[in-house]
DNA sequence: TTCCAGGCAATAC
DNA sequence: GTATTGCATGGA
């Protein structure tokens, strides 16, 4: 079921190209509520540091937030870095990241984060991750999948939804997918963009 | 005007 | 240990 519905999902929908990335020269698809960044059938992302920190900080910003306001935030943040964070003023950090909603708390999880990306020597364990505060297991699953390939499954809102398993425990949801799929990051990838282009249009 | 979006931490029970 | 609440903007 889990396998039959991913190739459901990407003959209807094709490849989805995620994540987006902000100033990506290449396909320029139209999609809801972005125009660009987008990369389908090219799973060889992030190609840089800069990319693989702006993918983290889109993860963040998007924190129960539609992509149109977190592209807007994106924008507002320019070419973003770990140390332009860190030296940022607070304040003014909160200002550019307004669009994206709850910027008193994103702000602070954006600090935070950006502490403990500049001291990261290695792709950080999930457990490091979900030891920082703002960061949860979907955001955690959804760096760990898109900024560092590695093959987890994320679950979001819309999973449960589509699945008919609200209100089931996240790792139990996760291990529900893994256990059917292989362990490849261009799959993971893929059906959790599928899911969640599905979800919009069915809506 | 109301509803909700690619959650999470704090608090209440 | 599980359920509820606060956080916030912008588009439909």
């Amino acid at each position: 079921m889990v396998k039959q519905m991913y190739n459901r999902l990407l003959k209807k929908y094709g490849p989805q190209g995620w994540w987006p990335l902000q100033e990506h020269k290449g396909v320029n698809m139209t999609k809801t509520g972005s125009s660009k960044g987008y990369h389908p059938g090219d799973f060889d992302f992030p190609k840089n540091e800069r990319q693989r920190f702006e993918i983290c900080v889109g993860a963040i910003l998007t924190q129960n937030t539609n992509w149109a306001n977190v592209e807007k935030a994106l924008t507002g943040l320019g070419k973003v870095s770990c140390s332009k964070i860190i030296k940022m003023d607070i304040d003014e950090l909160k200002k550019r990241i307004r669009p994206a909603g709850y910027y008193n708390q994103k702000a602070r999880k954006l600090k935070e984060f950006a502490e403990f990306y500049n001291r990261l020597k290695r792709k950080p364990t999930r457990e490091e991750l979900l030891s920082i505060w703002g960061i949860g297991p979907e955001t955690a699953d959804s760096m760990l999948l898109y900024a560092w390939k590695e093959p987890r499954f994320v679950v979001d809102a819309y999973t449960k939804r589509i699945f008919g398993m609200e209100g089931k425990d996240y790792d139990d949801v996760q291990k529900h997918f893994e256990k059917k799929l292989p362990k490849d990051h261009k799959v993971y990838q893929e059906y959790h963009a599928l899911i969640v282009e599905h979800a919009k249009r069915i809506k």
